[in-house]
DNA sequence: CCTAACTTTCACGTAAACGGCAAGGTTGCG
DNA sequence: CGCAACCTTGCCGTTTACGTGAAAGTTAGG
């Protein structure tokens, strides 16, 4: 359980069902069309093309996509604030790579020093988010509350 | 302290202080340009027009255009959903003065509590947005939790 | 009254994030 | 191997949310 990834050294180890565009675009709930574009502004390449050059993609590029939405449809970031964050994440990649070349344990810590780092700075930002939404809420429900204060003074116990 | 706005019948009571767009849309954070759009989009009308024609801002303007940049910037939500959150808050307003009308205490009840449903449904629209960035950093943080757990098991007590 | 600074409306321009279509190549089932 | 269904790149169109003048009117100070 805590090696659920095997590094995988020989080849035609894991053929791990890749998708084209079609499915995989529908699989996360965007189109093809949103899909080929994220890859046009950089933020992801498909894990393979096949012998006529169509995309493939693997369950690593599904979740990539994922996280993609989820930054634009729930958090409303801009594609180029994404971009930021996932060349983050690709740093957190070269980190994980460099981590497997490297035996020497305090390297090995610096690596995994600056993905925590990085996973930090992510966490950050959503959290500045959450904070000023909070905010929002907090004030609307104040608001809400000075009203239920007025209906309460009324009184006639029945709610609405 | 419970009377805070006073109903004013005698018009010239608070001329409260009217800023040109300049002015208004400096003091919370956006253009003229975005003001005007704004209002062409419905999303605000400027409390009054000065006599030749130019648009005067109160209090209640630059509360209204804080909390359509808090929508955006914060939020992320389209100026058309702002526009559906203002209008039930609009229909609250309409059912703050038709408070002031009515003096039948089951009518003004039924008011208050449609506003306070309005509140409601503004709150869990935001709450809904803090849920989905919130299962963002918590998976986040689950990862780096992880990487924070291979350091340990390093050791060498020093942090990074 | 004059002028600088601000404002108005109108209109066109733009960046982001796709949608949609055309022309042609690829897959894969029968 | 034939053909429907899917994919490719290329390119233009569209919506949203403004930016950027242009031309003309308004304000306020000197």
């Amino acid at each position: 359980m805590t090696d659920t990834k095997a590094p995988d050294e020989a080849p035609s180890e894991k053929p791990a069902r890749l998708l084209r565009i079609q499915e995989a675009a529908a699989d996360v709930g965007l189109t093809p069309r949103s899909v080929r574009y994220y890859e046009e502004m950089g933020l992801l390449r498909p894990a393979a093309r096949s012998e006529g050059d169509y995309r493939l993609y693997d369950p690593t590029d599904l979740e990539r996509l994922r996280f993609i939405k989820g930054l634009r449809d729930d958090a409303g970031f801009s594609l180029a604030e994404i971009a930021q964050m996932l060349e983050d994440e690709a740093a957190r990649e070269r980190g994980h790579a460099a981590l497997h070349a490297s035996t020497d344990p305090a390297e090995r810590k610096r690596l995994l020093c600056e993905r925590v780092a990085s996973f930090e700075r992510q966490i950050e930002t959503l959290e500045r988010k959450i904070g000023r939404l909070q905010a929002m809420v907090d004030e609307t429900e104040s608001r809400r509350a000075r009203t239920a204060a007025k209906i309460a003074e009324i009184g006639s116990s029945e709610p609405c």
